[in-house]
DNA sequence: GAAAAAAAATGAACTAGTTTAAGACTTTTA
DNA sequence: TAAAAGTCTTAAACTAGTTCATTTTTTTTC
């Protein structure tokens, strides 16, 4: 039995932490949208109430907020074998608001409101599943809400290098000025001279 | 059937998302230990590897780390109803960075590693109640990092205040400090400007 | 309840990060 | 492939936040 690239990602993220049997896995996929977003085209936008959770197979997703300068802050970016959305209008159905526009041409697999529920009914082990999922964001997130009122930009931009190799070349400086919470100019001055050293 | 009020508490923060048979509290309750911890003193320091989740059912506790200059990064102030601990270091087995010390007289009630793993062969509906939990802190701690990092030091004081009017009364200037990321000195001048407004 | 220790306030000199503006470089679009 | 739009760099003037030092106030301890 042969999976699409697709699915085998989605199904070896998962497979980290439950194991399935074919059944179980032909049920899951069948719960699944398959969605395509072209650069620069938004997955979501403030006040959507957000009707997905997504999984990305292919491609790379800024996920942020604008303040009312117009500023970027982000609060993630998305590439294959990430787990995004908003799950706050997720799980209440109140307006987000993140803007989700892809940077590259990007595909997702994503789940709906109803099946998500569904899920749970028809396969209850997805509660592990996703209990350890978000236990483990959840280790990651309160590390980076230290670190972003405790390090230097330099610093944080340091330690983004270190944590995401593969992230840095594929994002804008600017993009990730929006990452680290400062100026694109700010950002630049950085760069340059952390690679002077 | 009466139970204590640190039992009462937690059951009812508990049947905030999943129910459970007064046979299954009983099974839940008989797989906790009761802690007290003095004010001052430490419930878990920098190296140890913790071996318990907490849930608060009396008191104050701050979870820092210390940086090389010394100074405290307070990730949380943990009260009654709430649940803290390293998750870190009580999954991995890993020495945990932080310390959590007690800044009142505090009770709580501790879920060792071998239990928590039994816990969910026992009553399987306890993976949906820390899905919901872990899913629930998640969007809190996203939101954080995300302001940590755009909002300015008085944006983050006046927002504790409104989220947390009730812990604010609690703990000293110098605490908070640390939790907005900021000198006490410079926490002393925004107090200040913000009652004088 | 006096002495000691810790927390809070204040101010002056400093540094990390912002703002504004302008020019060079790169990517996108027609 | 030329023009337009967006990104990156540099620099000068500025502001949010730090550091250090001192005094006052509050809390802890014996």
């Amino acid at each position: 039995m042969y999976y699409k690239e697709s699915h085998t990602l989605i199904l070896n993220n998962i497979e980290r932490f439950i194991d399935l049997t074919k059944l179980e896995k032909q049920k899951y996929l069948s719960l699944l949208t398959e969605i395509k977003v072209k650069k620069k085209a938004f997955l979501m936008q403030a006040n959507d109430v957000t009707k997905y959770e997504y999984f990305i197979t292919k491609g790379c997703l800024k996920v942020y907020t604008l303040d009312e300068d117009g500023a970027q802050h982000i609060s993630m970016f998305a590439v294959e074998g990430y787990w995004t959305g908003d799950m706050a209008s997720f799980m209440t159905k109140e307006p987000t608001r993140y803007f989700i526009k892809a940077t590259e041409h990007s595909e997702l697999l994503g789940i709906s409101r109803t099946n998500y529920h569904l899920l749970f009914q028809e396969i209850p082990k997805f509660e592990k599943f996703y209990r350890i999922l978000y236990q483990r964001s959840l280790i990651s997130y309160i590390q980076r809400s230290n670190h972003g009122m405790s390090l230097t930009a330099e610093e944080r931009y340091i330690e983004f290098k270190k944590k995401y190799p593969k992230i840095v070349n594929r994002i804008t400086q600017k993009d990730l000025a929006g990452y680290i919470g400062i100026t694109p100019e700010f950002m630049s001055k950085i760069i340059s001279k952390v690679n002077r050293m």
